[in-house]
DNA sequence: TTTCACTTTAGAATTATTATAAACTAGAAT
DNA sequence: ATTCTAGTTTATAATAATTCTAAAGTGAAA
């Protein structure tokens, strides 16, 4: 993904393309595989990266930007923090605890036979399978 | 549950059985159907049942407890504090947002025909299916 | 009854996240 | 180019769930 796309994925998503922004969306959405993340994780990796730091409170900012616009997904996972997902796609995960790490599972590659069906007057707005991993 | 069963749940998890967590025991499994619950309803709910109250430090202290015990599991849900339900077998959820209620669904509900293998030197520990609902 | 490891408790500490409000800036208008 | 302003960043404070601390209380063994 080229600077001018981002810059274009940023105006067309209504958000400003400001430099913060622009260093945090080349860091999240250049890439090949799916980015899984917690804002203190990004927070460490964009350290590295990046010359001037950001403000906590602007990759916050940011990430929830990303998601309200829909380039970003929330990932529920035991713990006290929230994943961020890069894959926006409908899919499952495995969920490894020795690493805290999250590897997404494409949907064809689970198959549902039965489901029970919803409670009454309430329908299934989507299913979420997790797979826990161990050694 | 009887008042000795309690009694003898607690002594045979080396609990010992004072005023609070038998109190807090009687109110969780002493009931037919699955109970969850998180550390604040479960507060609230006991503050009316119960004549002198007890710190909340109790309450997550007991609960830790239980949990620790095999009386309790803790169900990650969307949101910031955690669920615990005294389901301890395995089973599914649905999940209603609307009413942040949490809905067991028995393995058997659930066929799953095709699952993705673990990656490399890992194993399935348990696969987890949640089914969000809507209206 | 005495004893003491276990338990409860009030309050402080911690941690992730959100709110606040002042300073800054992208980009439209002049 | 300069001005203007709504949107943005930032340091810092506030919040909220949970955990920690250490002093006071208690179940039950001796
Ligand atoms: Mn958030
Ligand atoms: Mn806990
Ligand atoms: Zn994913
Ligand atoms: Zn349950």
């Amino acid at each position: 993904m080229k600077h001018k796309d981002i810059l274009n994925k940023l105006r067309t998503s209504g958000l400003r393309p400001t430099k913060q922004r622009v260093e945090i969306a080349k860091f999240l959405f250049d890439r090949e595989k799916t980015f899984h993340f917690t804002v203190e994780s990004l927070n460490k990796l964009l350290l590295k990266k990046i010359t001037t730091k950001f403000a906590l409170a602007t990759i916050y900012n940011t990430i929830h930007a990303f998601k309200k616009a829909g380039h970003l997904n929330k990932v529920e996972v035991r713990g006290k923090r929230s994943y961020f997902d890069t894959n926006i796609t409908n899919h499952h995960h495995f969920y490894d605890s020795d690493t805290s790490e999250l590897i997404d599972i494409d949907v064809k590659d689970v198959i549902i036979q039965k489901l029970p069906k919803a409670p009454n007057g309430k329908k299934i707005k989507n299913v979420e399978v997790f797979i826990n991993l161990k050694n």
